[in-house]
DNA sequence: CTATATTAGTTGCAAATGAAACTAAAAATC
DNA sequence: GATTTTTAGTTTCATTTGCAACTAATATAG
């Protein structure tokens, strides 16, 4: 018990954020006591794709229990509801592109909230292959209970933050973010 | 510092771990938020979960493309790889922990590397429920292929960062990480 | 010692996923 | 104007996922 305090304090000294500090029992004292020395391992708490991908997991995670449990909503069906209560009337496409789902993902979260009367769409007049999707009077009272909840929490999770350091996150996350589509591109 | 290790004793005391503990101090989000900032619409572009969910995405496939392509590995499987590179003879649960998987994730990539010949795992003679998996020699070797190849990329995409932005990144994102776990907690 | 509970790990099953095939409409080519 | 190509959106199918039920081993309670 009184070990694990030290521990804990070790932690705070070493510079090592709770969530970046490798679990005592699986880590090689060797390896962290110089992180750059030994090129054969890969410290997976250290590694940055793999924080990442926690982190924004856990953050989904916090958004996602208030469109799952209270309204029932698979995520690609919020992002729909997002996009339309957004811009009414857009398409399939529109939709995906602006949510960043795959045009599969659209096409069925649209077909669920249709079926559960939160969207109304139907045909383009001057181009009968695009659908017009809306939201009906439900569809749009969900959404119009939703957005404050999530954006309490989106602000509730940045409220640790300051003004500035908000700023920059989204400056540094941008900057990071065009250099790993740059890896994307290239495979 | 002090005061942060007699709150991790309390927390040991209480029963929660240290991702699980909740933060007294801190206020129901839903109260917090304040009504008249209540726009009746949400920007998905910028709000916060959906650009990190997306920015994750996307250096999450920038790595995937490397295991996934030339090795033929899933993320899970990686993960699995990843875990007993860094340290050897880990049981299932404990691969799951280190690496963030359920334990249905890794019994299944566990069972796929053993098909594939990347581990081998055996009994543990003291607790025979326990299986200690072990990397084999090819398993290893894709390993030990591997790490540079996910090392450079995670160079590569941090690249464009200062060493004290990428600090500061990892600072921001860590506590923007402990209060959306607060959330979660709170369900 | 027996009965019950807990833990490690696997499996069964229903639902979700993604790639590719498919339908239908419009555009482009000849 | 007929033919080919492209575009929007859906469906099919094989694979993957997540949850809960399950087996087996150990720990605990009575």
């Amino acid at each position: 018990m009184f070990q694990q305090a030290l521990i804990y304090l070790q932690m705070q000294l070493s510079g090592y954020s709770r969530y970046t500090m490798p679990k005592p029992q699986v880590t090689d004292p060797e390896i962290m006591s110089d992180p750059t020395a030994n090129d054969a391992r890969l410290c997976l708490p250290s590694f940055f794709p793999y924080q990442l991908a926690v982190f924004s997991d856990d953050v989904s995670k916090a958004i996602a229990q208030l469109y799952r449990g209270r309204y029932k909503l698979s995520r690609q069906e919020w992002r729909v509801l997002a996009a339309l209560g957004e811009r009414d009337g857009l398409s399939a496409k529109e939709i995906a592109e602006y949510s960043t789902l795959d045009k599969t993902q659209t096409s069925r979260a649209a077909a669920r909230l249709l079926h559960n009367g939160l969207i109304i769409r139907d045909e383009d007049d001057s181009d009968r292959r695009h659908l017009r999707h809306k939201l009906t009077g439900k569809g749009r009272a969900v959404y119009r209970e939703i957005v404050p909840l999530v954006r309490a929490r989106e602000s509730y999770i940045l409220s640790t933050l300051s003004e500035q350091e908000t700023k920059e996150l989204a400056r540094l996350m941008t900057k990071v973010h065009q250099k790993a589509l740059e890896l994307q591109q290239w495979g």
